[in-house]
DNA sequence: ACCTGAACACCGTTCAAGT
DNA sequence: ACCTGAACACCGTTCAAGT
């Protein structure tokens, strides 16, 4: 059984009963809403979908970024797991893809989301603590795959963050956009051609 | 002397002086507000700016992308241009990656503009239009390229322009974000190896 | 014909008052 | 300690009244 489960703040101290409960609530609600709305739909919808006031959500989440990143936050860990595993792997350049594979699910979770965490990885949100931790594990991908030779010398993993964002955000916007065909030609250019 | 210069109204009858003066001071101050805010800003803003009432820029400009389309349709018509004189250059390679600059450049006109495109070029807004006219010139672009084979046969030109368009949203984030340097990795993966 | 601005329906955020 | 919702400052859009 995982200790998740039973996780109740992520902050500091416990949360009395009715606060326990509220803030529950409001996840439960911004998940639906987000869902249907993406991460910019109305904060007001939130707490009304959840019966509580909107103050209370301001108390539990004073930022929009905080309410996202208490949504996304197992799927984040789910996805630096998944990094650090790829990491064992023995084709790095597929490891890396598949785990790009992943960060672009990641992003298509709910339509702003990528927006979203491309914001965050230059500034200092608590999304953004998430955003450098799973930046990082990314950064030993292609420096692994580099040291394999199938990834050029020259490129850095900004840049396959960067492209892979850039992915991201194209097709959230419309259905026209295929995401990991586009992310297959983008890492084309950044294999090493021997 | 360009006709451009004296063109009064792209739509159908001449307008009354004070309309027509109204309408250049809204598109002044649409300008700079969006240079300064992107082309999410208050149009409050630039009614006020350009002294007129908000009802006066809805009826000119029904909607923000009719502002938007008269704010860059010389320069919209100068990509088309560009693209049409490439076509006849003899590296189709280098002509299509020169005119993807310029889209690049032009897409980073305004924050937010390069969202605007995206999204027009799946509707039928006047900015669609605008931005259709200019991905058949891309089209064109991209085919040449493929005739000499500089170009891999299995893309499409909708991939390249939406990696291109990727690229564009993600460098319009930040500063972080280097677009020449992320259109050369991508149009490296589109490259026919030899 | 065209312009104006009040009116309406929203939204995010704060904070005094309650329990 | 926590919750509530009124209050404030915004925003986009419409439309009756003016010239």
């Amino acid at each position: 059984m995982s200790p998740a489960l039973f996780t109740v703040d992520p902050e500091r101290r416990p949360l009395r009963a009715d606060a326990q409960r509220n803030r529950a609530r409001l996840l439960e609600a911004a998940e639906a809403v987000f869902t249907a709305h993406g991460t910019e739909a109305s904060l007001d919808d939130i707490a009304r979908r959840a019966g509580v006031g909107i103050g209370t959500l301001y108390r539990h989440f004073p930022t929009r970024d905080d309410l996202v990143e208490s949504l996304i936050h197992s799927m984040t860990d789910e996805v630096i797991a998944r990094g650090q595993e790829l990491l064992e792997a023995d084709d790095a350049f597929a490891a890396l893809h598949t785990w790009l594979q992943s960060v672009l699910r990641q992003n298509a979770t709910y339509r702003g989301l990528a927006g979203s965490m491309v914001d965050a990885s230059c500034g200092d949100s608590r999304l953004g603590d998430a955003c450098q931790r799973q930046q990082a594990v990314g950064a030993e991908l292609v420096a692994r795959a580099q040291e394999q030779g199938s990834v050029r010398p020259d490129v850095t993993w900004e840049d396959v963050i960067d492209l892979t964002s850039a992915i991201a955000l194209v097709i959230e916007r419309g259905p026209r956009h295929d995401g990991d065909r586009l992310l297959g030609l983008a890492l084309d250019g950044l294999r090493y051609q021997r």
